[in-house]
DNA sequence: CCCAAATAGGACTAAACTAGTCCTGAATCG
DNA sequence: CGATTCAGGACTAGTTTAGTCCTATTTGGG
């Protein structure tokens, strides 16, 4: 568990469909058949990267998106942000967040440091990265179902 | 986003309570009073953590729970893996894992990268760690509602 | 000037997952 | 033997996520 959403997946299939492609706009309709992701979803998915100044967009006829940054200027911790809000494995300190079991708990900062590690993690990879990595794997899955791996140990 | 389920946020305070309890065993229903967390839900907690080993029962009258290991040998990774499986925030090259958008996927192993930043992340905190943090922030609050908290830039 | 192409925004439905409860059985102690 | 307590699993309700669709707005071209 504690996987990137299905969504957030689909998306960076999507942002690393425009890497290569900086000096003209796709429309959602070319993604959705260059990746293969459902337009309709694909759509969603370009609106709130666009919310979030990943991509712009032109309107009307011969309209589309394109980055707005270079991918090496985007990192996995935007898109997650983008696409899932700000990442917080659990929260604590927040300004006025309540808890029924305050007075019980014994629980420390510990999560704040995992989870600065995982954005730590997060913006350290860039969407250069995630698209055309190196995929030494001898056969590279990916998309639509997250599979849970075994524990590498 | 990219949180712990709420079931994970209890395994740890339930596993906190017993850190100082390593010579007598707790019951389900005692550790349910200390806590605040419902008897019910505390037992099923239990139950996944004596099989993962973090803890080991006693059944019977006067039996209970105790852990099994130093609250400094158990590690966050630990827990996660007992109530939430194994951590993978996305896969690709398991073993038999089928992807219908494999031929179009451009995306590398960077999440693998990532998921191993998480994991070592993970693994460096311990029990001990979370049960009794250094709790520096000027309120801690914890438990049932893990809250998004703004990105901290 | 009008029509077609394309995004913007949001409402809505369906499916999946999570949280939580409960019941029955087995082990242990007194 | 009977009370206590864990083991295991079935089940329900609620929430979240995924995905679709509709309407409005913008833009380019004939």
């Amino acid at each position: 568990m504690l996987r990137i959403s299905k969504l957030t997946d689909y998306g960076t299939v999507v942002l690393a469909s425009l890497v290569d492609r900086t000096d003209e706009v796709s429309s959602a309709a070319e993604i959705a058949s260059r990746t293969g992701v459902a337009p309709p979803t694909v759509s969603k998915l370009l609106k709130l990267l666009a919310k979030a100044e990943l991509v712009s967009s032109t309107r009307g006829a011969n309209g589309g998106y394109r980055l707005t940054r270079a991918p090496e200027d985007i990192s996995a911790a935007d898109i997650v942000d983008a696409l899932e809000g700000p990442v917080s494995i659990t929260e604590c300190s927040a300004s006025d967040s309540h808890c029924a079991y305050e007075e019980n708990c014994d629980t420390g900062d510990a999560w704040q440091r995992i989870n600065q590690a995982i954005r730590d993690a997060l913006d350290d990879v860039s969407l250069k990265d995630l698209a055309k990595g190196t995929c030494t794997a001898p056969k590279m899955h990916f998309g639509g179902t997250p599979i849970t791996v075994e524990r590498t140990n």
